[in-house]
Parts: C-alpha cells; sequence; structure tokens
DNA sequence: GATCGCTGTCACACAACTGTCACAATACTT
DNA sequence: AAGTATTGTGACAGTTGTGTGACAGCGATC
C-alpha cells in the first residue's frame, strides 16, 4: 500500500530532505517546487497525501489547499501544511484553510513521519462490521480471531490471512502464484511450494473441528476453499 | 470522562445545533453526516450513546440501528431517533428496530437533554459516576483509582489511560501505531516500541491479581483486551 | 538541590513464524 | 504395472517479532 506523497516546496535542500524521508519510509515521493508543477502533478495522478510549504514563488500555499478543497476530485486528499512561522493565526489559517495537519520547521523527520502516518490512518479507516462467516467458520479482522463450531482456532498471520482470503473468495481455484499475489503480496518472491506448506498448516489447525475438508487441492491447477 | 455522543444528521444546521446542545451538557461530540462516516467512527471508537437521525442521504437510519443491533459489539450502545415524522408506525419501527428512545423534530434541546441522560442512566448506570468495570476490573477516571477483585491496583498515568483505553475498547485488535494515537495522542511522537514497555508495565502492575492474561498480544498486529 | 516517580529508549533474551528442502504419498499417464 | 508428475509431510535453520531488565533524562516535590 504505498501511498504516493506529492511534495511541495521550493528551497531544493528540504525537498531533497522531505523526498529521502518520505521514501525511506516506504511512501513514494512525487516532487513539486511551486504550485503551477504541483498542479500539474495532481492533474496527472490524485496523490495520497500533499505535504505543502507555506511560502512558494508563485502563489501561497494556503492558496493551492483552498482550490483543492474546493474541488470535488481531490476534496478528500489530506494535506500537511509546513512553515517557518509559528504564529497562531497562521495555524488557524492553514487549518481552516483545509489543512488536516500543521507543522512547523525546524521540524524533526520522525514527527514529520509520524504525523504523515497519523493522517493517512485517519483517512483511511476500515470499513464496518467485516466478520465474516461460512461452514461454520467465523473469522473477523478487528478482533483477529477465527472460530470453528464455536471453539477458537489459533492461525499464525499467514495462516489467517490465507483463510481470511478463501472465505472471500470460496469456490474458486486459486494457483499458487495467484494466491502468493493475493496473499503474500505481488512483490514478494518465494517458492510457489511454500504455499503448499501454508496449506497444510492451515489445514492442520482446522482438522480438530473437522473442517479441514474446506480447503481443497484441485490437482495441477491449485486449492479452492468450498463445502463441497 | 465525559460520555461520547454519536450525532448522525446531514441537515448542517441541526447537527450544529445537537453538537452545541451535547457539548454543553459537558457530553463529546462527534459528528457524522451519514451512515457510512457514522460507521467508520463507530469502529474508530465506541460511542457512548447514538443520536440518530431517520432520514439520511445514503442508507435509512433505521437500517443503521439494525445492523448495530445485530453486532456483538454494539448491541449495548443506546439509541436515541430523531424524526420529523409524527406518524405512529414509524414510531413502533424506531422502536422496533432497536432504539431506546424517540424523539420528533422540532424538539426543545432541553427536552433532548433530558432524554439523552435518561437514557444514559437506564442503560450504563455505572456512566454517571465514568466508572468503567469488567472481568473483576473496576477503574474510576475521576478518582483515578482502579481495583482488580477488591484491591486496589497501583499505575502510572499512562498506564491508567492505556487501561482505560483497553476496557472501553474491548475484544478488538490495536496496532501499536493506533495506542499511540489514542492513549498518547495524534501529535506525540515516541517509538512504537514503547509500547511494549508499557504494556508490560501493566501486565506486572495486574499480575497479582492473576487478571494480567486479559492484555493479550496479538502477533503481527498488536495487542487485545478480552477475557477468552 | 537532592530525591523520587515516571517516561522513553536501548540491548539482549526468548519465542514464534517463515521459507525451504528432502522424502513420502498420491494421482495421473502410458 | 511401471513410470512420471504432482502434492503431502516432517524437520530445520534463518528471520522476525515480542518480552524483559537496565538506564538516563525529566519534572515535580520536598
Amino acid at each position: 500500500m504505498a501511498a504516493n506523497i506529492l511534495v511541495v516546496e521550493d528551497e531544493p535542500a528540504i525537498q531533497e530532505l522531505l523526498a529521502f524521508n518520505v521514501t525511506q519510509c516506504g511512501f513514494r515521493a512525487i516532487q513539486a517546487m511551486d504550485v503551477a508543477s504541483a498542479t500539474a502533478e495532481i492533474n496527472r495522478a490524485l496523490p495520497d497525501l500533499i505535504l505543502l510549504d507555506w511560502m512558494l514563488p508563485d502563489t501561497p500555499g494556503v492558496e493551492l489547499a483552498r482550490r483543492l478543497r474546493a474541488d470535488q476530485r481531490t476534496r478528500n486528499i489530506p494535506i500537511i501544511m509546513l512553515t517557518a512561522r509559528t504564529d497562531e493565526r497562521d495555524k488557524v489559517m492553514g487549518l481552516e484553510s483545509g489543512a488536516d495537519d500543521y507543522i512547523t520547521k525546524p521540524f524533526s523527520p520522525r514527527e514529520l513521519m509520524a504525523r504523515i502516518r497519523a493522517v493517512l490512518r485517519r483517512r483511511m479507516p476500515q470499513m464496518s462490521e467485516d466478520t465474516v462467516r461460512a461452514e461454520g467458520l467465523e473469522l473477523s479482522p478487528t478482533t483477529h480471531r477465527v472460530s470453528a463450531n464455536g471453539s477458537s482456532l489459533d492461525l499464525g498471520p499467514t495462516e489467517f490471512r490465507l483463510l481470511h482470503f478463501f472465505m472471500t473468495h470460496a469456490e474458486r481455484v486459486y494457483s499458487r502464484a495467484q494466491l502468493l499475489d493475493q496473499v503474500w503480496g505481488d512483490h514478494v518472491f518465494v517458492e510457489e511450494r511454500t504455499v503448499d506448506v501454508h496449506i497444510r498448516r492451515l489445514r492442520q489447525a482446522m482438522e480438530p473441528s473437522g473442517l479441514d475438508r474446506l480447503v481443497q487441492t484441485v490437482r495441477g491447477s491449485g486449492y479452492r476453499f468450498s463445502s463441497n
């Protein structure tokens, strides 16, 4: 879930520092030095968050923030304002113009990163009742619990994700490669046979409840979650 | 610690009016304009009471009420329905869907507040003294005291807030980052592992009473407060 | 200004999980 | 029936995540 972060800052040194830290934290940094190029970048692809300097060569940062808030498509993009000013009125102005958070220079990289993460977390909340039920199984991501016919199952993280995927994608057959993409992530490189091992571990955990039959092998194709 | 009241109302003017009155009475108002954002707020932190408008842009209020009643975690949250209708059948429907009380617009703020207090008194007697009880634990924010099975616990400020958060948000798993946000605050920057240390200190304090098992580790995800 | 309690951080110990392999068991093919 | 491809299984070592004790900084209190 590498979020794209647009960094709008005219001072090259600070721009570099920001980009470095942002990248370091696993986000993708898109750089812009003024409002004009920032607007161009935003039109090209909507970023997930914007780090916006207060003072910019062409237009004040607040002005950009206000414009983004007025536009339907960009209304919900979180904005963190950067400024050298500590004036309380400016802070109010920044937040009123639609910024989600506000940070004054000089700032510690760690503080900045923490704020970025906090804002992203706040803006991307999980959905409602996410408990999945099927065939006597009940799995809830929020409580991180699984129960089979009442008694609770003890699964490792990978088996948990695997079962969750299966329960939300029942009946259909998935190849080992597909399961690796979906459960492990596309960027991870592991042997396909590793899937077999985790399938086995999952079945083993489900065996006491007799529900291990739900995880079926489709020879030559992959695995399937089904009651038949 | 004042009760959190979630106000779900799409009309901005009424939303403001409600929030103002609720705040005036010493409660904390959390605002939502539709069922979707209300659901998000509920998942973020369980409110102590919900003021729910009948007509909402995305989904009928009754529908949300029904969903909340179906979920274990939200079953006991009191709901007061707001509506412009005076139709007797609607009243029945509202109460049948699980609402605790029902009030028709236009209403006097004083009447509304009276009903809120009445419902809170009825639904959570301990709420009037804002004491939280669970599993032999008793925590009182006002007196800043905790007791486990009768004998009092000696907690530091952070451990106290941590336990309070856990007790009011049982079952659900929270990541270290979420705990930092909720217990330390968004703007505080400390290492995630610091959470581990305070968890340990909390467990240590609860150990003599044997209640340290309530604070559970969910490997790879975070921590959870639960009796199972 | 010394003491005390609390906090955040670190280093290390310990435990759980992961991916991989070798080999056994099974299913298909000829 | 033998041979081949595919999957199941147990073991193992490296990796990652968590528990724990120690410690220094910081305010508050006296």
